[in-house]
RNA sequence: CGGGAUGUAGCGCAGCCCGGUAGCGCGCUUCGUUCGGGACGAAGAGGCCGGAGGUUCGAAUCCUCUCAUCCCGACCA
């Protein structure tokens, strides 16, 4: 079996870039910071869309599109927001070309500036929210349940590929209603939608909780979010949901009359996840031999490869494996029948591999003369031979034993790698040696908060949803605490 | 914006010190043998050596200036 890739103890940043660029998926463009997702990669991640889309749409959200443009005006009404934001905007100040004067190239013609400047959206809770002024006059328009797909924007300095990129897609929901109660529970229920799509459709557990202060979303009340941890164990946020308060409808001056005929100001929340969530699954599962795919999430979940000598061989094994296609197909199993001539087995067994099919049928003249299969797995690189009546159960079967394997693998990965530390020796040793996620106290002040992140460069990924109360002293401070927060180094 | 490096064939690199016909591996094309874990042989195609100036009979190589990219830090989903 080749191995293609360094190893992930060596360079892990190395293997996830070569892995990206070899399986696929995407590769840097001609415009810095910008990357091409190639048409495997952008496979995988309309399976991740469609399937949030219905979920989304199963809790009473309808998809809308927005404007990529944003006055810049909208950015300063309010005050938290445009201070997040300002450092990492694209602005639009010309509208037009001309021909250089000396005729060597194109220039920005100087007589078109915009006399507004326009941002290139890095989010869209302004220009939404001054939309959504004018659909809101009453209790009888609430609730808003508004989502859209859509790239946006953020000038960063360094970026890799899905991870961090300068323009990234995603998702975005705003959501507006009546009261604050309903509000903050439309906030905790998409929370749960993204853990739930985290660990059965990409298999990958996470941890749920608030964010402090300082790491919250510039504008927000509370931002709650989704940890996920990564095989070199550093965290990666998979997914945040804000409840924003009145402080977009007080920027926006978006006001309803509730029952009791009086003006109120609207609540708000927003939710997202980008195409960081392609990152989280190649770093949470894949291996020295490539990507590996959850089944559900896979484009391709079962290849089938033929193996032959001559062309009287191959059309026996093709109509083979075109009646297998058949049945699979109607089995709603994702199969393809690599019948290419160009390449050889091995070479296709490498291929697939790399590219995380979790299936791979080998189909030769043995096999036909026998009635069996070839059938490799993935996720353990085990192979077996198998009679070919009854295949299309079995592999409806395995598909699903792959996806609950690879869940149970992260799980106990997980497990592994979460360390209760009381001292700050402890953190420290525990943070260099071991990583992962440590559960500590802390005082509350977001000085410790930074204090700590200078130091060590952990943060607090959150602060847990469902933590038990426990009386503690501050790992740093020695201060007294209530609870313990999930520190990590985090992507 | 600080610190470090690199620009030579589609990709990965050597050549540069010591100036003199531009090379290697992979990939690509054709033919033949192969085909159950990235096949082998033979023959080919492909490059103003990032750009501009200079030194020289002669520059990928020396000098000056530029542009770009990558890595490491400060910011971030």
């Amino acid at each position: 079996m080749a191995k293609i890739l360094s190893s992930k103890e060596e360079s892990y940043s190395q293997w996830y870039n070569d892995l990206v660029v070899k399986a696929d998926l995407a590769e840097n463009s001609a415009v810095r910071g910008c990357m091409v997702i190639k048409p495997y990669g952008y496979a995988i991640w309309e399976k991740i869309r469609d399937t949030l889309d219905g979920m989304f749409k199963e809790t009473g959200h309808s998809n809308a599109y927005f404007p990529i443009f944003i006055p810049k005006s909208f950015f300063s009404r309010e005050a938290e927001h445009v201070e997040g934001f300002a450092k990492e905007c694209a602005v639009v100040t010309h509208y037009r070309l001309k021909q250089s004067d000396d005729q060597t190239g194109l220039v920005v013609d100087p007589d078109a500036r915009l006399e507004e400047e326009l941002i290139v959206r890095p989010t869209s809770e302004t220009i939404i929210w001054d939309t959504y002024r004018g659909w809101i006059q009453s209790y009888r328009d609430l609730p808003i349940l508004v989502n859209q797909w859509a790239n946006v924007v953020r000038w960063e300095m360094r970026t890799r590929l899905f991870l961090r990129t300068a323009e990234f897609l995603w998702q975005e929901g705003h959501t507006a209603h009546a009261t604050r109660e309903e509000a903050v529970e439309e906030t905790r229920q998409m929370l749960g939608i993204y853990a739930d799509f985290a660990e059965k459709w990409m298999a990958i557990p996470v941890l749920k909780g608030v964010k402090t202060e300082s790491e919250k979303f510039a504008g927000a009340e509370d931002t709650y979010c989704i940890e996920a941890l990564m095989q070199d164990g550093k965290a990666l946020q998979a997914g945040t949901s804000h409840f924003l308060g009145q402080n977009f409808a007080k920027a926006f001056d978006v006001k309803f009359l509730n029952r009791q005929n009086q003006l109120e100001y609207v609540w708000a929340t927003s939710w997202g996840v980008s195409t960081r969530l392609m990152g989280a699954l190649i770093m949470a599962h894949s291996d020295e031999h490539g990507l590996v795919l959850p089944p559900r999430l896979a484009p391709i979940q079962v290849v089938i490869v033929p193996i032959f000598r001559n062309e009287e061989q191959f059309s026996a094994i093709r109509a083979v494996a075109e009646k297998m296609v058949k049945d699979f197909k109607a089995c709603g199993i994702r199969i393809k029948f690599d019948d290419r001539d160009t390449h050889k087995p091995g070479y296709k067994f490498t291929e697939h591999e790399f590219r995380g099919v979790p299936l791979r049928i080998a189909l030769g003249p043995k096999d036909l003369e026998n009635h069996t299969v070839e059938l490799a797995r993935r996720d353990t690189l085990t192979k077996e031979i198998l009679p070919m009546e009854g295949i299309t159960g079995h592999i409806e079967q395995l598909l699903e034993t792959i996806q609950d394997n690879l869940l149970a693998k992260a799980k106990a990965f997980r497990e592994a790698n979460i360390h209760k530390v009381n001292s700050w020796n402890e953190f420290k040793e525990t943070l260099e040696n071991k990583g992962g996620f440590l559960y500590a106290h802390w005082d509350g002040t977001p000085e410790t908060e930074e204090k700590i992140k200078a130091e060590t460069k952990a943060t607090i990924r959150l602060i847990p949803l469902e933590g038990d109360p426990e009386d503690g002293v501050c790992v740093y401070s020695g201060k007294p605490s209530k609870q313990r927060v999930v520190f990590a180094r985090a992507y």
